[in-house]
RNA sequence: GCCCGGGUGGCGAAAUGGCAAACGCAGGGGACUUAAAAUCCCCAGGGGGCGACCCCGUGCGGGUUCGAGUCCCGCCCCGGGCACCA
């Protein structure tokens, strides 16, 4: 006889026993080589931060995993690999801090973080774990570096960079925040000007832009990125001086040209030294040197009042004829378009304010229908619906888009006009004087010049270098390295030097993905065949704090690659899916504001199952929210409840069962299976969850059978998959229930047979009434009509018109 | 300023133009218990009515429709992205 007392859920030994049967029977492994349908399902590797995963990270890869699990029981052959991000300035900066060094520190924080990954039981293959900081991985991301080199899309060459006076050093875009240093958050990050590597992606911006078009993402992802590549179409105009010069402008709104009362330039212009008069020479100057003391944020706030300078010198507007001042000012980047702009003080804010202060003249130049042409006290809107030109001999009266094109094409007849596109996407700055990260495969020669280190003689290994500190020369600490930065040049054998730059971390993480599969290689970065079977990667599921850089560069990457005939496709994921971001107190979780939530608890407390089932419950993936615990028992009785009723079944029939199937929970069961497959597929995890919860509500009042429950099992292995697999093992299913078919539903049984009819009286509801399913319009207007509450409200007059909604609702009007 | 999201009970939330609030948390009442916990049953947007029922209700104001949380127009607020970008 089978003990009276059931014995309880207990998480902690249903975990333990399963994840020691998946090591044993290798239940997460996958075939690379011999899977027939390869789905490589990605998520976003961790930086492996000496404080554990937080709740966010558990969230996106529990959120990943039961995609891939999902997948996986739908019948692909799902390989869900992880790894390790672990070169970069985060990692380098911590370890300044608690005076480790990072070769010691990284390898202890992986290890805790694999610990936690294994222990929320995510599906990953192990066997091929990635870290960027293993030379057996940036070996193939300086091979990766010296492709582009070849390729002419990596290029040396002096730029303004971020550099942290208190930290002396350069510091990355993504460590400054606001224009502060990260971590000296009252100190501001300063330019100056280096010799950088850049990766020319700004050459790839249209085709970056469409692809987006037609990409499988996110909508918000897609936006953000879109924003970043900044794409604005106009026209470069010639201003000329009676000296000769041209200057070049950009504008997108060529039909203001005629309003174009002055041009200013970029104070670093080249063309200002030449353009300066003897009477204006000081006062430039001294404006110049102001401006390129300044930081960046003090130059790049725009409620600052204007300042600038006449250099003295005039240029011909095109349009106009008549000479038009050119000043120098700040609110002018060099970095965008031209560094030039022609200014139209009459419509543009910025221009308008800088004449009112510096008292240059302002013509109104697009009208309203009334075409008022008198001085705008304003800037006014240039772009109003049905503008049209006024002040603009030969082209008033038209409306302005048709001017600007009108206007650029004459102009261009004269050679003072091209169409062009701009784009704010610049080229990415791959080099920092820093010591954690793989070092740039490049040694310069006297006599040889810049010269790429031979493919054999990667990986160029990152030296042991104990005092690895910035320090306030402007170069890395490897500079100090001379036993390690002295070799003989490649080509020549004289003594070279090295590069001693190492390169950015997102270049590590721009490509991890195509190296999974091939992680276990030594003699290439991604073997052809396996990449052609598993790539590009079939979803890949991650934050949109990386819509702009990582997931820029890993999609420029892929198409340089492509250019390059390395791999046969462009864009690196088929699929990209953002999840919503994990808040507490209505902030984002950091520990410098000390509310980061540690899973390990939680996990400790409740288990893995509850703990993954709880945070998607939480609220939609694709939205995130505020974290709070409140409610997690919620989830736990709901597997209590799932548990007694494998229970009552696994423990045998004590009652003879009649097989007693009540065809009401047969429906159920799948109307359940479609509304869970519909919800896990579209990553609506918050109502799959609630599908399974109504359904076993509704089993616990009938009579649970093993062919109703052993489905209700596999619907949840992808969420709580080491309590399913123990249901499964119950209810006597063979092997893991991972292994198991993900059950199907019969549309026509997917239905309740009765349905509740709504009846409307002038759109009210009245009534309601029981009907068979596919009941007829006569059937439900008789009844409905028949129907005391509905008479009350028709007066017994024939209704003037019936909307009839099948099995939903009939409306009544009178 | 421009570009995306979003705003629904006490709370998290759900809802192909068709019963607003499914599912869950917290709460109230009851059963079981010596008691508590656990478990089970019931109630639960606001207002009115003894009651059957009725009215109101998805940020605000209009509109389209037999019917609007959902579509359209104009605002307000919150979150995110871009930003002296010409």
């Amino acid at each position: 006889m089978p003990n009276s007392e059931p014995a309880g859920y207990d998480p902690q030994s249903v975990e333990r026993k399963w994840q020691r049967r998946w090591d044993e029977r290798g239940t997460n492994r996958t075939d690379l080589a011999g899977a027939t349908r390869p789905y490589f399902n990605l998520m976003m590797f961790p930086y492996p931060s000496a404080e554990g995963l937080h709740v966010g990270n558990v969230f996106a890869f529990v959120g990943a995993d039961i995609h891939g699990r999902f997948r996986r029981l739908a019948g692909s052959d799902v390989f869900e690999p992880l790894g390790f991000d672990a070169f970069g300035i985060h990692s380098e900066n911590f370890a300044l801090k608690v005076g480790t060094h990072p070769a010691e520190l990284i390898p202890r924080n992986i290890e805790r973080f694999r610990a936690q990954l294994k222990r929320i039981g995510l599906m990953a293959d192990w066997r091929y774990e990635v870290q960027t900081t293993d030379p057996r991985y940036y070996k193939w991301t300086q091979w990766i570096f010296l492709q582009l080199y070849r390729a002419g899309l990596a290029v040396k060459r002096r730029a303004a960079v971020n550099w942290c006076p208190a930290c002396k050093t350069v510091l990355a875009n993504e460590q400054v925040i606001g224009g502060f240093c990260e971590r000296h958050p009252d100190v501001r990050v300063e330019q100056r000007m280096l010799d950088q590597w850049f990766f020319t992606i700004s050459r790839y911006a249209q085709r970056l832009l469409d692809h987006l078009e037609t990409a499988d993402w996110s909508h918000s992802t897609r936006t953000i990125q879109a924003n970043w590549i900044g794409r604005s179409e106009g026209a470069e105009l010639v201003f000329a001086t009676p000296a000769g010069k041209r200057i070049t402008v950009f504008t997108t709104r060529a039909d203001t040209v005629f309003g174009a009362t002055y041009l200013v330039l970029a104070p670093e212009h080249p063309l200002v030294a030449d353009l300066t008069t003897a009477e204006q020479r000081s006062d430039v100057q001294t404006y110049r040197r102001k401006v390129s003391a300044m930081d960046l944020v003090s130059r790049k706030v725009g409620e600052k009042a204007k300042t600038g300078v006449f250099t003295g010198s005039y240029a011909r507007n095109p349009a106009t004829g008549a000479a038009v001042p050119v000043w120098i000012a700040d609110y002018v980047l060099m970095e965008y378009g031209t560094g030039a702009i022609m200014a139209v003080p009459g419509h543009d804010e910025r221009d308008f304010e800088f004449a009112a202060t510096m008292r240059l003249p302002c013509v109104r130049v697009v009208a309203g229908p009334a075409q008022d042409a008198s001085t705008p006290l304003a800037a006014a809107e240039p772009d109003i619906p049905d503008g049209r030109l006024v002040n603009s001999p030969g082209f008033d009266g038209m409306p302005w888009r048709e001017a600007g094109r009108a206007i650029t094409a004459k102009l261009a007849e004269a050679g003072l006009a091209t169409p062009v596109v701009n784009f704010r996407l610049h080229d990415w700055c791959i080099s920092r004087q820093r010591y954690w990260g793989p070092p740039i495969p490049i040694i310069y020669c006297d006599g040889c010049g810049t010269v790429p280190v031979p493919e054999k003689d990667l990986p160029v290994v990152l030296p042991a270098l104990e005092d690895f500190r910035p320090d306030d020369s402007g170069v890395s600490p490897l500079a100090r390295l001379e036993s390690w930065y002295r070799v003989p040049c490649p080509q020549c054998g004289k003594m070279g030097r090295r590069e001693t730059d190492v390169s950015d971390t997102f270049l590590d993480s721009a490509w991890y993905f195509l190296r999974y599969p091939s992680a276990d290689r030594d003699d290439l970065a991604f073997e052809p065949g396996l990449t052609r079977r598993w790539l590009p990667v079939s979803s890949y599921i991650g934050g949109n704090e990386h819509a702009v850089l990582h997931l820029m560069y890993a999609r420029f990457i892929t198409m340089a690659l492509h250019d390059l005939g390395l791999v046969p496709f462009e864009e690196p994921f088929r699929r990209f899916r953002a999840h919503g971001t994990i808040i507490k107190d209505g902030a984002k979780m950091s520990k410098s504001r000390g509310n980061v939530v540690n899973p390990d608890a939680y996990v400790e407390r409740w288990g893995a199952d509850t703990f993954r089932m709880y945070l998607m419950f939480l609220g939609p993936y694709q939205e995130g929210g505020d974290f709070r615990d409140a409610g997690i028992n919620g989830i736990r009785r709901f597997l209590d409840k799932v548990w007694t009723l494998v229970d009552g079944v696994a423990v045998g029939p004590q009652t003879p069962s009649p097989n007693p199937q009540d065809p009401a929970l047969v429906r159920l069961m799948h109307r359940t299976i479609q509304r869970v497959t519909e919800d896990t597929e579209s990553l609506s995890y918050n109502t799959a969850i609630a599908a399974m919860m109504e359904y076993v509500n509704a089993l616990r009042d009938g009579v649970a059978v093993g062919s109703l429950l052993s489905p209700l099992a596999i619907l949840l292995a992808p969420y709580a998959p080491h309590f399913a697999e123990e249901c499964w093992e119950r209810l006597g299913g063979k092997g893991s229930v991972m292994d198991a078919a993900w059950p199907r539903f019969d549309p026509a049984l997917a239905v309740a047979e009765q349905v509740e009819l709504v009846v409307q009286v002038n759109g009210k509801v009245r009534s309601r009434l029981p009907m068979p399913r596919g009941a007829t319009e006569a059937t439900v207007v008789n009844a409905a009509l028949a129907d005391p509450a509905v008479q009350r409200f028709t007066a017994g007059t024939a209704p003037r018109k019936v909307v009839f909604v099948p099995d939903r609702l009939v409306n009544l009007v009178v």
